[in-house]
DNA sequence: CTCCGCCGTTGATCCAGATCAACGCCTGGA
DNA sequence: TCCAGGCGTTGATCTGGATCAACGGCGGAG
């Protein structure tokens, strides 16, 4: 592991992001390197950004936004099967065509790097890769914790389970005092949230709803939430207490 | 990418599976290091292998037998998020306690290495490093599938896709032509499959039934499946054509 | 300003799958 | 040999969330 120190060199400190899969451990020369090879996009909310099977040849950073990773049926069921949230990766190294469909739920902004010379870097720079693969693994245990939400939850506990992800995430990001209210905005639509948790729009407000009128949340406008004691929304998710904590 | 003759090298030979994540990789030095950290441990049916939470020093490729990883709410609610089948590997480098409980489904035999001495040999030995994260990759795209399934298929989509993904491995291990019917034992019970698909026993008794009466498979004894034909079982299991391709 | 389309909410009804219950078969132990 | 307990099946009933339907608010285009 690289001193923490050593993150912030050189050009690095050029991009608006830090680059979770690269720039921690990032010295001189992989930055010259990661320099002729980033180019910035910015995409418009509902613009796809790749579909299943198409060539994929790039993969990138969120720098501000979100995206979102979704499979559809042929008859138009959707799941979500992923959030992007700036400084997620967007990509698989060493595959050339999508998976899964990407789309911007927001305005999104990615930091794109060209597949092939970004699998040189991972290549000859073991750091980077063992940074991917830690980052993957979070991923996998993320994409399990997903599985049990949507195979055993209600649409109660899986509702509460969302707005408490975000609410932590925005506690870390805002360092609110432990205990204390989280505020923050819904990025997403309804229905968004519906592909994400695998309900219907009807079900998810209907379930705001019943939160809000039991005092879980305060919903000011359709897409402001304030969370007045996170831990009775946590206690509403049904999770075990472990990994969910807020410090 | 090293050429497959590498990978039956000196004393890979020696042991009865070969590790996905490290033996296609092998070179002689990093052998010797493998040497002295397997060590075999068999598991009969039901058994905890780990708890999550519970310190968890070790990784291992399974040799022998299923293994089943999943996770519990406190009211009993269980969902599975993994089946380990041989060669699959198991563990998290870099982690010190593990995220899920992993059970035995059947009698299982792991072939295990020390956490710490594994996690020297993916410092010092990229190649296995890169192969343990396109596994992680392959095992992400394989989670993310299974969400669509939890999220958005109807119970007799869930059990097709189920008795697809099996009959796939049937077919790919024992080489069978194109076509023809493929035969294979449900190495699990009722119950595993229930927990794997988000379902009930009863509605997974009911489905198979179901699939039965139709014609989709022919069930000799409550364990043995045989698909007459695997193109009308994908059709039922509501899969995109591609990815579920037999060849 | 008005109009239109999108987003969100709410109500009425339906139904797939859960739940509750009973039973048969097989296996292993006394 | 018989019994007990685990596994699987089937039937009856219930219910959470889907579906179908209507409506209100808001924001952008004209």
């Amino acid at each position: 592991m690289l001193a923490p120190d050593l993150a912030r060199k050189a050009s690095c400190e050029d991009c608006p992001i830090r680059h979770r899969a690269v720039c921690a451990h990032c010295e001189g020369d992989e930055l010259q390197v990661l320099e002729g090879m980033k180019s910035y996009r910015t995409y418009t909310p509902g613009e796809p950004i790749v579909w299943a099977g198409d060539d994929f040849n790039f993969v990138a950073s969120v720098v501000t936004g979100v995206a979102a990773m979704s499979q559809t049926m042929e008859d138009g069921r959707r799941q979500m099967v992923g959030l992007l949230l700036p400084s997620d990766f967007l990509g698989r190294p060493g595959r050339a065509h999508a998976a899964f469909d990407v789309t911007a739920a927001t305005s999104v902004t990615l930091c794109r790097f060209e597949r092939r010379p970004f699998e040189a870097l991972l290549r000859e720079t073991p750091a980077v890769g063992q940074r991917l693969l830690e980052m993957t693994l979070d991923e996998l245990d993320a994409a399990r914790e997903w599985m049990l939400l949507l195979g055993r939850k209600t649409a109660r506990e899986k509702i509460s389970s969302l707005l408490a992800i975000l609410a932590r995430r925005e506690a870390s990001l805002s360092q609110q005092i432990p205990g204390g209210e989280i505020a923050f905005d819904l990025q997403i639509t309804r229905e968004a949230m519906a592909d994400y948790l695998g309900l219907t729009i009807e079900t998810v407000s209907r379930q705001l709803t019943a939160l809000r009128r039991d005092g879980v949340i305060v919903l000011t406008g359709s897409r402001h939430v304030t969370v007045p004691d996170y831990d009775n929304l946590a206690a509403e998710a049904g999770d075990d207490a472990d990994g969910t904590q807020l410090t």
